[in-house]
DNA sequence: TTGTGCATGTGAACGCAATCACAAGTTCGG
DNA sequence: CCGAACTTGTGATTGCGTTCACATGCACAA
C-alpha cells in the first residue's frame, strides 16, 4: 500500500495519536471520539479526523472511533508491525542514555547493537548491550539492521553516516547537531535538542 | 524590538543558521554568501535570504553577508544575548545526559540546577550539580531560573509541569512522551525522541 | 417509526510558508 | 568608465496544510 500525497504533518501526528491510544487502551477504555482525543494528545479534533480520513474511515459517525481499530490502522501505515532492529554509534551520555530509553519499546523498535570509537569503552555492557568498535559498523548489513542513531560530537557525525550508509542502513536518526549529506534514497532526521532551547527566549522573553 | 508575522519555521531555522555561522567563525571565516551557507547547513539560498529579509537587510549586494553581523542579529532576534539558566527536572538516563550535554552553551545556556524524587539521588551531584529534592522547586523563582527541562517518566511529566509553572517558569522543554498542559502564557516544547524513530519506516521501508 | 442528540467525514475556503524570477547593487579587470 | 560575474532582497506565484461548515450516518428513547 502505498500512500501518496498524505502531508507529512499528518505522519508527524501519527505517532502521537498512537501513543495516546495505546495509554488510553491500557486504561481499559475501547472507544473515543475524536474530541475526546484531542484534548488528550492536544490536537484539535477536527485535525485528527482529516488525518485519519486520508487514511479512509476509521470511525463510525454518531459513534466515534474503536480503540483497536485506530491502534492497527496507524500501525500498518506507519509499518511498525515487525519488530525493527536499530544501532548506536556514540556511547557518550547522550547514546548511553538513548540506549536505556524505554520509550522505543512501544512502537515496536530495538536498539540491539552499539558502537563507539573509544577503546575503553569497547568490550563493555550497556544494558545487556556489548559495544562494539566503530570500525566494524559493516557488520550490519550481515545482521540485517536498517536504522542508525547518531550520538557522536559533530565532528565524526557525517563519517559516521556515511559508514551506516555504506552497510546498508536506510534511515538515520541524528542527534549530532549539524547537518549530514547522506544519498537521497536514506532518510535523515535530525534532532537538534539545543536548538529547541534556542528558541525559547524568543518565545518567553517578551521585549 | 517586536518581530510580528515572522513565520515560526523561520525561527525555528535561525538556531541552525546560527550554529552554522559560529562554526564557519570559528574556522576564521568572515564572510559568506547565502548559498553557500545554504550547502553548509542543509537549507536552499533562498530559503536563507528570505529568512533573514525578515529583519531587514543583513547582507551586501553583489558580496554576501557578514558572518559577525549575521550572528550578532541573530543572536538579539532570539534574544540569546544574555546567559540563561535552566532548571533540569529527573535525573535518570536521560536526565543525566541532559544535564552534561555539552550543545547548550553555543547559545548561551546553562543548565544551573537539577531536581528528582529519588531519595537516592537527591544529594548527589553530576557535573558539579547536586541533586535537589523535587519538592524545592519552589526555588527556581528565587534564583530566578525561567526555564525548565522535564526528563521524568510520562506519569509524573504533568505534575512537574504544574509545579514548574507555580515556581515561574516561562519555558518548558519537555522529553516526556506526553502532551502537557499549561497556562497560555507558558511555552512548552515537547521533544519526544521514540517519535522521530516512529516515522522512520513510513519512509524507509517502501511497500 | 420518528425525532433528537451526537460524532464522523469531507469539499471548500483560507492562510502561511516555500519557491521562483528578476531587479538592484557590488566588485573587479582592463 | 564599461562590461561581466556575482549576490542580495523581494514581489509574485504556487503549493500545502489548517480550519471551517455541514451533510451524512448511527443510537436510542418514546
Amino acid at each position: 500500500m502505498k500512500h501518496k500525497g498524505i502531508p507529512d504533518e499528518t505522519i508527524r501526528r501519527l505517532p502521537v495519536y498512537l501513543r495516546g491510544l495505546i495509554f488510553l487502551q491500557e486504561g481499559g477504555q475501547d472507544r473515543i471520539s475524536s474530541s475526546k482525543l484531542g484534548d488528550f494528545v492536544g490536537v484539535q479534533s477536527w485535525q485528527i479526523r482529516k488525518d485519519f480520513s486520508y487514511f479512509g474511515e476509521f470511525g463510525v459517525r454518531g459513534v466515534g472511533y474503536e480503540i483497536k481499530k485506530l491502534i492497527d490502522g496507524i500501525k500498518e501505515i506507519l509499518k511498525l508491525n515487525k519488530v525493527q532492529n536499530a544501532a548506536l554509534v556514540g556511547a557518550g551520555n547522550l547514546g548511553s542514555a538513548i540506549l536505556s530509553y524505554p520509550g522505543f519499546e512501544l512502537y515496536g523498535f530495538n536498539v540491539t547493537m552499539a558502537f563507539d570509537n573509544n577503546a575503553k569503552k569497547i568490550g563493555k555492557k550497556i544494558k545487556s548491550i556489548e559495544i562494539m568498535d566503530v570500525s566494524k559498523l559493516d557488520i550490519l548489513k550481515k545482521k540485517n539492521v536498517r536504522l542508525g542513531i547518531i550520538a557522536v560530537p559533530r565532528s565524526e557525525a557525517q563519517e559516521i553516516a556515511n559508514a551506516l550508509v555504506k552497510a546498508g542502513v536506510k534511515g538515520i536518526l541524528n542527534f549530532s547537531p549539524c547537518y549530514i549529506m547522506v544519498p537521497k534514497k536514506v532518510k535523515v532526521m535530525t534532532i537538534d535538542i539545543a536548538g529547541y532551547l534556542a528558541r525559547m527566549p524568543y518565545y518567553t522573553l517578551n521585549g
